[in-house]
DNA sequence: GTCTATATGAAGATAGAC
DNA sequence: GTCTATCTTCATATAGAC
């Protein structure tokens, strides 16, 4: 097993100095970024010295990427946690669309974002691990309801497949308020405009694809 | 008039050389990031001499600041170059969903996104301005464009507004592609894919608001 | 493995001549 | 306004004792 699928697996090959320094590490890049953050932050975060540090991660880059690889592994394990029920499209949707948005919408998965989407040119397995981490477990997931949906013949796929189909229900989900958000990072998300949101991207889907 | 709507009106106010810093700083600043930039590279990027960039700019933030300012009106005006034709619904959402999507996943936009959304907690005024500089000046395009065809009764609005709807197709147009190509910076987007995107996001926004 | 102390380089910004 | 040279601070990384 190559790349560890949860934060338990992940942490359990490093000891408790490790995990203190990556979990101080990870607070420091995601505040202030690659280049923003220093190893002399993190020290003094994880309360240890300079040499703890680096007597456990060869160098900044490292520690990085083994940061935000902790990080990604937390985001698809909270992504995976979303539950969805067979049977009822339109609830199925609800549910899946509600918890989809409160993880890209929560703090923590918006500074993981910004930070990756910054640095992907300079570490671009990094934009990889990302997008297999979040947007793909989602898809898979949208997909996999999708399908059972038009086997049910609750929908109608016919001049799309369930990849497209479940791309065009994340991409209604994410709409405008991702962007609002990430650019707004003072103004935090009206609980009743996310509501909105997810009825709008439900009525669309459900008027382009829903069998009547 | 308070802030500048193009490039040339906000060149204007500089002279030669500030001009030469701040087309130096942008290429430093969109590769580099804000810490990952710096005045040496940008010095010399610009072929002048330290001094030469503090005599125009007080510090490092108000060039960065000038920087993003510049290339969020060049953003806005090359979309506001996009053309639409009014009649039409099917063709003029093609055109302006095909405009809209080459700007958005060129890499100049991609940039400027990257480089925006990461400095947007440091910097909060910068995400205003982008979003009002980008996402807000296509709104409000096809917000016009989907006020028309609503009075054509070419589709129905009714149970969403036409801001709402506007949004609804932005996100539609957006969607996966503009992510994909964020965290994979080394893979540029196939351009039947882009056309595949955009033929999606039309039939689904005509079959969920289109009269038939 | 962990600490204190430090080497070494580079960053942002300025002084002073022209 | 523009240059060269430099000040000061702070960064990454290491040496050497325990």
């Amino acid at each position: 097993m190559n790349v560890p699928q949860t934060v338990a697996q992940l942490n359990l090959d490093l000891g408790p100095k490790a995990r203190t320094v990556i979990h101080a590490a990870s607070k420091i890049f995601l505040t202030h970024g690659f280049n923003g953050a220093t190893t002399d932050m993190i020290q003094r975060e994880a309360g240890v010295s300079k040499s703890t540090v680096y007597a456990h991660f060869a160098n900044k880059e490292t520690l990085f990427l083994a940061v935000i690889q902790n990080e990604c592994a937390m985001f698809t394990a909270s992504i995976q946690d979303i539950e969805f029920t067979p049977g009822n499209i339109n609830q199925s949707l609800r549910l899946l669309g509600h918890a989809y948005l409160n993880v890209i919408l929560s703090d923590s998965a918006l500074a993981l974002y910004r930070i990756v989407v910054a640095e992907a040119p300079r570490f671009p397995s990094l934009g990889h691990m990302f997008y297999r981490s979040g947007p793909n477990v989602v898809k898979s997931m949208v997909a996999t309801c999708l399908s059972h949906a038009n086997n049910a013949n609750e929908i109608n796929l016919n001049d799309i497949n369930e990849q497209e189909a479940a791309e065009v229900f994340i991409a209604l989900m994410r709409s405008e308020l991702h962007l609002y958000r990430l650019t707004h990072p003072d103004k935090p998300v009206e609980p009743s405009l996310q509501e909105r949101w997810t009825e709008i991207a439900i009525m669309t889907f459900v008027r382009a694809y829903g069998v009547h």
